[in-house]
DNA sequence: GGACGGTATGCTGTAGGCAGTCGACGAAAA
DNA sequence: TTTTCGTCGACTGCCTACAGCATACCGTCC
């Protein structure tokens, strides 16, 4: 078999490169904000930073630059990085584009995905509904994301599905907390928006999933209503808290 | 007077920050690939670039980063940076997306925007206007990215807004060298934007500005047939050639 | 003649260090 | 008591230095 072969077949479990430090880095504090072990508004020191994933500070540097391009964090000048702090209009704003990207998204594919994704979407479908059946809610929302970040992909737009996954991860940094609703529901609006794009009914699939993140866009805004927002930290530079003793 | 009554003025010239080197850097890097100083799949060399600038091999990486994240130029772990190479294809998509995204930002736009938001459409118009018929092409490539980007602005979303222009950089990159056609017709088409704005007509508003930007994207298409696209510069890391002498 | 392995050389990724700067705190003056 | 100024501490921004790696070159073997 020729090395062209392999190569040419399907996600041949691309070698796990040594991913670099800055990347680990991303990740690392990407998952202590969604985890809240970082507070919105927080300063975040390099120096703390460095040593708690026991680097230097450069890659937490890189990193944090990175995730500011992202909307993670905000970098003054000559002051540092803060946790950014989520408030509700931003969110709502943020859920506004992110319907409006799934729907175009949702359309396009529509239009032109083929058998085999039709096929990957309802295996994804699938295996999000045993999850909720299983009462499995972490893994039912991962599934949740796969299956939208699919969707994205089968528009055929890569720039599209790009801006669409980013937008994707801030909201769900946003509404995660709040999201643990809304369980079957959602799914058959999924199942019925695949029948949708499987009949290639552009106009009935862009509806199906206008709708559908509207419903979560609801649902998040309502869960708001009843636990207001947290008492605007304001995000000043922190003196380091002598500890005593 | 009291300081936070001058606060309160509207752009009191804010204080001309010395920006970090980093940022000065991003926009140097910019103006050198926008003006095709450095071509699309070179190879960018940190420490030629910090040479050239006279600055460090730090500020170049974090440069690069955020330009990678951007889209401007593609970072491959242990190999370096290289010049993003724009392929007909992702133009294509790209333009897309901005359709999108300024379609929603018109809509939004007409919904809400004020009297003073008007009022400054019609003075960029106006300017606009006036740099077609004077000939000043590079003016008129100005005014017309300030104007959609205070549509954007207009439309009271900001994630939108900073998605939108985010995606407009890239684009007048791509098409900037294109772009130098259609000269009065487009403002033809910006004037009765704004009127469909100060109407408050959603639909119309919308209606318009798809059209628009489907033009513009019509019109970078055609050109492209006509110069075909350059010869796949597949992006390998450049050796050193040695200079003789 | 072509393929293979060894070697050399840039380059990247990371670390550590220094100066500048910003904010906070405390003392002095109103 | 309130305001203002000076000082101090800490952090950021930047530079320099080093180790590891990836690629290109080149001699050797098949």
């Amino acid at each position: 078999m020729l090395l062209s072969d392999q190569a040419g077949q399907a996600a041949a479990t691309k070698i796990p490169r040594p991913a670099t430090l800055r990347e680990s880095v991303i990740e690392a504090i990407q998952e202590l904000i969604v985890s809240g072990q970082l507070k919105p508004g927080q300063h975040l020191v390099e120096s703390e930073l460095a040593e708690l994933l026991g680097v230097s500070r450069q890659p937490v540097r890189e990193a944090l630059q990175q995730l500011s391009g992202e909307g993670w964090v905000d970098l003054f000048p000559g002051q540092g990085a803060f946790v950014h702090v989520p408030t509700v209009e931003e969110a709502d704003q943020l859920l506004a584009v992110r319907t409006l990207l799934e729907t175009e998204s949702a359309r396009l594919a529509a239009k032109q995905a083929g058998e085999d994704g039709v096929k990957r979407l309802r295996a994804l479908c699938a295996r999000g509904i045993a999850a909720v059946e299983a009462d499995d809610v972490d893994s039912a929302v991962a599934t949740n994301s796969e299956l939208h970040a699919l969707v994205t992909a089968l528009s055929g737009n890569k720039v599209l599905s790009e801006l669409a996954s980013q937008v994707a991860r801030r909201v769900r940094w946003y509404h995660t907390p709040v999201a643990r609703q809304r369980g079957m529901a959602s799914w058959e609006e999924h199942t019925s928006l695949i029948d949708a794009i499987e009949a290639g009914d552009e106009r009935r699939a862009a509806k199906i999933m206008r709708e559908h993140t509207e419903h979560t866009r609801a649902s998040y805004m309502a869960q708001r209503e009843q636990e207001p927002v947290q008492p605007a930290p304001k995000p000043v530079r922190r003196r380091r808290t002598r500890q005593p003793g």
